[in-house]
DNA sequence: GTCGATTTCTACCAATTGGTAGAGGCGGCT
DNA sequence: AGCCGCCTCTACCAATTGGTAGAAATCGAC
């Protein structure tokens, strides 16, 4: 792997742990094995660094997402594959959820960078439920309300996962499949037409 | 007020909007018009006063929570009780539930402290929320997960307004009301029993 | 007024921060 | 060999960080 994008994995992981305040290009160079000059020789300043993991850390959460998503027939496949798509992600990169709740942080320079990142997805999503929604085939009234209770509800669970080990106990595998399937379950109930 | 309490005061806010990390002393002992020895002879130290900070956030909140919340009768109340409490700290102290996300994050040190400060609270609610499923007074399985997926759920749309802002928008207080209504309408319909 | 405690100040400090300048290594190409 | 472009290095820098030492100011009590 080129040592440009070694750094852009390990900066993802290392900024979405321990923060962009708290992740020094020093400590990065040192993780990766290099001098912190050689990390500027490939992005001009840190924050540059930080858009660019953004930008990446964007780009694989929405072609995750797409390709999932998008070719779902209904509402209710949409919400399963994103709960597959986030559980997955929480998994198998944590760092990168706990990124895109850095970037999205008030006061961040780069939110604003991100949700434009994101706004495609989001305004699809948020048209697709409101098709549903008119033709009553999903229960609600707001289409964006409904889309950011379901996305902070998913986000929530999933990220349960840090917060269980920031307790000290290491969530298992099982424990983590039971909890995205009484998620669904949780879900459907909230969405089904009555 | 105390020059101690006005300390406290400003750095929740510093904290709570701009990070831990992202605070310096000098900024924090400049918006109060002092210098940062006064800080440091108050709170030994930046963690110290880190950690006078966050019990004292998670006294508020545990306080106002215990007042609307403890004396309802049965869950739907708690539900209820939980969204306003929320949702006022939202308008009335959006920093503080900054520094709650803050705090929880993997990795902060004060998470285990915050949890452990906030675990009589959320062991109490679990556990009229079992009474309430077992008595099948409310909709659901595992009662861990319901509250997660409740206290997810109100904390992402209580915070869509911090969102809102980092977009450029700002929410007018009735818009917030009316997401507010919504939001009780969609826990209601997602907790009644069948 | 003055004593003594509480509080806020000036003056420093070592360490770390992000960032610059430029030398040298390294490979391939002619 | 010699050159060149790519990459990583050493050496340094100004600014900021959290924190210390101790001098002044401020205060009420007597």
């Amino acid at each position: 792997m080129s040592t440009r994008q070694r750094i852009l994995d390990t900066a993802l992981d290392s900024f979405g742990t321990t923060g962009v305040d708290g992740t020094s290009l020093d400590a990065l160079a040192r993780d990766l094995g290099l001098r912190k000059q050689s990390i500027l020789y490939y992005f001009p300043s840190k924050v540059a660094l930080f858009q660019a993991v953004i930008d990446e850390a964007a780009a694989t959460f929405i072609a995750e997402l797409d390709e999932i998503v998008l070719d779902a027939r209904d509402v209710w496949e949409q919400v399963e594959g994103t709960v597959r798509v986030v559980f997955r992600l929480a998994v198998r990169r944590p760092a990168l959820l706990g990124l895109l709740r850095e970037a999205s942080r008030p006061g961040s320079t780069v939110a604003v960078q991100l949700t434009s990142r994101l706004s495609g997805h989001i305004e699809a999503a948020q048209h697709s439920l409101e098709i549903a929604l008119k033709e009553g085939r999903v229960r609600g009234e707001d289409a964006r309300l409904l889309l950011f209770s379901l996305y902070s509800t998913i986000m929530g669970v999933a990220t349960e996962v840090e917060v269980l080990r920031a307790m000290g106990i290491e969530p298992s595998l099982r424990s983590l499949a039971e909890r995205r399937a009484e998620l669904l379950r949780f879900l459907r109930v909230a969405l089904q037409p009555v």
